[in-house]
DNA sequence: ACTGTAATAATTACCGATAACTATAAATCA
DNA sequence: TGATTTATAGTTATCGGTAATTATTACAGT
């Protein structure tokens, strides 16, 4: 039932007073190497622990990061965060995990407790639901550093952290092609998240730069940013759907590996045969992409890194001195992994990279 | 660059004095409500916010529960935090992750920081190098509260929620047997950790309540926390291996997913029939199990409900009065997901309970 | 008019640490 | 020897709140 040792407690043993103590510790030279060792001996034998409150109050700092994602539980984010960890912990951060569950309401809420309990930074990916960006300019008005990633807002000024979606899709878009796809169905996402527009304009342009004409009906939309398996129900369904009309497509790019998984999952049922028939890519490169059968084609977004950038950002921010600090936008470039979902003749790639 | 507004700026702005705006604020009962409300409004116009910290350093509580991991972008981990998350949220708790990629030495240092920034309680689970547990005894040495979950010490005096490996492990082999098995292989984790040495009795005692031998040779041993790409590879060499020999097995139990997707990959490239030749039964229930084909049974664990519990006890724990509180051990049982890979007449059963 | 008692608000100490400013002694110099 | 460094450590204010104690009113009762 001890209680905690304090400075005042060293001090009083050693009697000497407690800022003596504190400088001792603190290397001060102006404290005699002889006072130095005793009240470390003692700092030792009394296994004291300062009290970082204290020195956050003291300081203003707290050295604690607010990190907000829509959900920790799926492997996009929870890679991201690991990245983040990996840079700042070496500078003494710790990091704060919060969930919005894509809702603007907890998105603020979280924000508050965050900025209440003085947080160093925030470091965020907006909710679905959110389209107004207001609350994410109260952080930047206190002060407060803030890098968004991946999903950033449209009109937020500070820096970010996103993955080039358009090249992710028109590299997909265009291997599909070179596998001989003419018919490619899109499943997108919401059309007012930037990923979702950049993958639908990378799938269009591809379409464009190699001369095949864009049919609408092979354009579906999706909400897809919610439990892996209603996305993937979802998938079945929206593939049948496109399997109903009279233009059937060759080739499918889902914004989504779990839409893609439920497109396997239909054509399979259909008795369709994947890639001879219809070559399917996804997106994310989950790591269900290598188990499930075929191996699944999708874009690598490499997210520790995203996350290692967002951290590298943020230490930017709070070690340049105030005023002189200038946004930085990063865009990481996606890698697309070949599996058999795309290229009938390949040994299996299960290996992603970087995840 | 206007600074964070207090509670002096506002009482001097009023013409009062700090501690009648502190207690106007918490509704003391001894402030007029004229006062109250002139507050009120001006802590509206001045937006100010209370500044956490240095309640904290007043009242000794930070609101900080430190959760330590081996690895947080496991599902299995994520989702057990989730569950924590849930509930401890609700009192005004924030949880800082950490995660000590299975070394000891990196679970000391998180251990040393969150007692140093003075965490109200701390729920982990521990790394599986871990042998010695002398730092867990310091936490409760220091009066903090410590749950431990899943991956328990073994002599550690503290509350602790765990999964009922041993009936999971039972009911697998049970089911596997009834389905007509005889020769049932195990894939086991390391044997000085609680978890995997309970699944091994559940093997076994199924095995022998329905008087089945054992046969030592069926039964092999691997390091199953890492990497789910090295575990998938090590699941494929040992099932390889398994079928070198001349008794070969009809069913295999594994502790891990990952490694049961290997034997499933290893089975497919054989072309031994899953499960007519064959049945599989893997451990965690990770969402690949459902996309895997044939879809891989699988015991579920029910890891929001270990986050749900681990964070009750810390609610009780704290807020109980010092010196009444009796640990408590929760044990979860977990259920048996039946899949494609033991029962060749099932309807796919994809969705997996409470994940 | 004078004391007693609410009602309300101001003082003050404190949480644990840091840092600027002072103070004290011994040591050095003119 | 007296003045001045130098080395070392003590005082005190501060961070932003909370809470116990004390002070100031205003009003009631006699």
């Amino acid at each position: 039932m001890k209680k905690k040792t304090t400075l005042a407690d060293i001090a009083k043993k050693l009697g000497v007073t407690i800022s003596t103590v504190s400088r001792a510790l603190n290397d001060h030279p102006k404290i005699s190497t002889a006072t130095k060792k005793a009240v470390i001996d003692l700092v030792d034998k009394m296994n004291y622990q300062p009290n970082n409150i204290a020195t956050a109050l003291q300081s203003g700092k707290s050295n604690i990061i607010g990190v907000i994602v829509p959900t920790s539980d799926r492997q996009f984010f929870a890679s991201v965060i690991r990245g983040i960890e990996e840079v700042v912990r070496k500078e003494g951060y710790n990091l704060i995990i919060c969930q919005s569950d894509e809702q603007t309401v907890k998105e603020q809420k979280i924000i508050d407790a965050l900025l209440q309990i003085q947080v160093d930074g925030i470091i965020a990916s907006v909710a679905k639901e959110t389209t107004c960006y207001s609350y994410f300019d109260k952080i930047i008005h206190q002060n407060v550093p803030l890098i968004l990633f991946d999903r950033v807002g449209q009109n937020i000024d500070t820096s970010t952290v996103v993955s080039n979606d358009y090249k992710g899709a028109y590299d997909a878009v265009s291997h599909l092609i070179e596998q001989g796809c003419q018919h490619i169905a899109h499943i997108k996402g919401l059309k007012h998240i930037k990923i979702y527009q950049d993958r639908l304009n990378g799938y269009l342009d591809a379409l464009k730069h190699h001369q095949i004409p864009v049919d609408e009906d092979l354009i579906i939309e999706s909400d897809l940013i919610d439990d892996p398996d209603i996305i993937l129900e979802a998938g079945i369904k929206m593939t049948n759907h496109l399997f109903m009309t009279n233009h059937q497509p060759d080739g499918i790019f889902s914004s989504s590996d779990f839409a893609a998984f439920g497109s396997i999952e239909a054509l399979k049922s259909k008795c369709i045969n994947i890639p001879e028939e219809v070559s399917i890519i996804g997106y994310s490169n989950d790591f269900s992409s290598s188990i499930i059968d075929p191996g699944l084609s999708s874009v690598d977004q490499h997210t520790k890194k995203m996350g290692n950038s967002a951290g590298t950002l943020f230490l930017d921010q709070v070690n340049s001195s105030i005023g002189e600090y200038r946004y930085k936008q990063v865009v990481i470039d996606p890698t697309l992994i070949i599996r058999k979902s795309s290229s009938p003749n390949l040994i299996e790639n299960r290996k992603a990279i970087s995840r």
